[in-house]
DNA sequence: GACGTTATCAATATCGATAATAAGACGCAA
DNA sequence: TTGCGTCTTATTATCGATATTGATAACGTC
């Protein structure tokens, strides 16, 4: 099995932290250092200094920022730089709101789909996402949790879509993590994965669905018109 | 102002024909072809062919594969080669879906910011539509229609799900090419066009959604169930 | 004859250097 | 002072060559 792929064609492609590519390297860390905000937005990348920080050459680094580029976490300007991307809190929102749209009408076919093989890539990253927790490893949770939706949609096979749902993903948490204290119940937050995963397994199409937009509209609190109307409490 | 960008950030991407920058003349070369099905789906290309065909470095064309492969044009794998992504039925109808659901969605904030260059672009594409179809000019015509609905969307200003809509708009066209005749009324679709502006000028929302939901609606014919839910699994 | 190992090969990935570009600084004239 | 053309500089864009990778086929051993 291919252990990695060009850009988010498979969730492994989020979890190792190495990988043979240099340019892959650079791209994971360039990606958290941007969704933690340690790069600010609108700040200035210049590929001959981040090829200089990270001991490569410039088209390593120009590779990265072109996959940077494509989740939408730079903005590049042909000769003229490349800049950290702004999260404004509308297209966050617009981006969650595809996300559930996403995620939930296809679940049909995703339930259809479904064999041990993902139950059992689910519960592991269930698993890994509580390490991360434990650890108070905001940013790993994030990965994981990542990974965790983007692996259930795969089962749907839908493999032009999948590239849309990891740009809402990323920008998701991005907005959740710049807009927030440090955190607060990283627990609590792996363990809501549970139920899906169990409804997954019940093949309960409906349970699931419900799960999941619930799931997803409380990930952010953008007030009460997150769609229109303000979904029913719950934690 | 920037006349070009990197990707798809602007519409003037799409219409010049020539660029200042070699990747982009190769990206948009090889994205005519793939679209037009000239090069036909899981056809290899491999950079070095490619960079004698247009007889410019290796690095030139990879840069112009990265692109096409963030719009989901090309399919690549590390240290294996680049191949053309199929186009399945499936992804189409859900692209097309989620097309509707992001043009209709944010027509307030179209609205809202509509002024009269807007308009003015609009119909300068409108009469670059018409130009096409007069000339029988399929991908020309095709390539407008993108422009327009991708500077429709650039009112709402949301950078971030922009990308996401060009995705939807540029696999839609391309199913549609893949799976027709060459085609039969080229003037009759430019003019559908007209309403459309009609209704932004006349900034009446509620008929701008109904015209753009039909519109979209009635792009590519995938049978009875567009939007009525996948019935039984068959294509 | 089956199986693990090694050589070969086609292709990408990376490098270091050079060219092209665009923005801003500077100087000069009206 | 202001406007304009030129020059400087910072940065990306492209090139040609080399290293690395992954698949496959040939090979030797058991």
């Amino acid at each position: 099995m291919a252990v990695e792929s060009f850009s988010q064609d498979t969730v492994w492609d989020l979890v190792p932290p190495q990988s043979s590519r240099r340019s892959h390297t650079i791209f994971v860390a360039l990606q958290k250092e941007i969704v933690l905000g340690i790069l600010a937005p609108e700040r200035t990348l210049t590929e001959l200094d981040l090829a200089q920080r990270f001991g490569c050459s410039q088209g390593t680094v120009r590779e990265a920022l072109m996959q940077l580029n494509e989740e939408g976490l730079v903005k590049r300007q042909p000769n003229r730089g490349t800049r950290v991307a702004p999260c404004p809190a509308d297209d966050a929102r617009a981006l969650l709101n595809l996300r559930r749209e996403v995620e939930c009408a296809y679940l049909d076919r995703v339930v259809e789909r479904t064999d041990a093989r993902l139950v059992a890539d689910l519960r592991a990253l269930l698993d890994a996402m509580r390490n991360a927790a434990r650890d108070g490893d905001e940013y790993g949770l994030s990965v994981r949790d990542r990974a965790f939706h983007t692996r259930l949609f795969e089962a749907a096979d839908l493999p032009l879509v999948t590239p849309i749902l990891t740009r809402c993903l990323i920008h998701a948490h991005r907005f959740k993590i710049l807009n927030s204290q440090p955190n607060r119940a990283l627990t609590e937050t792996a363990e809501r994965h549970l139920p899906i995963v169990e409804a997954l397994d019940a093949r309960d199409r409906d349970l699931l669905r419900d799960l999941l937009a619930h799931h997803i509209a409380t990930i952010v609190d953008f007030g009460p018109d997150l769609t229109g109307g303000p979904t029913e409490g719950g934690a």
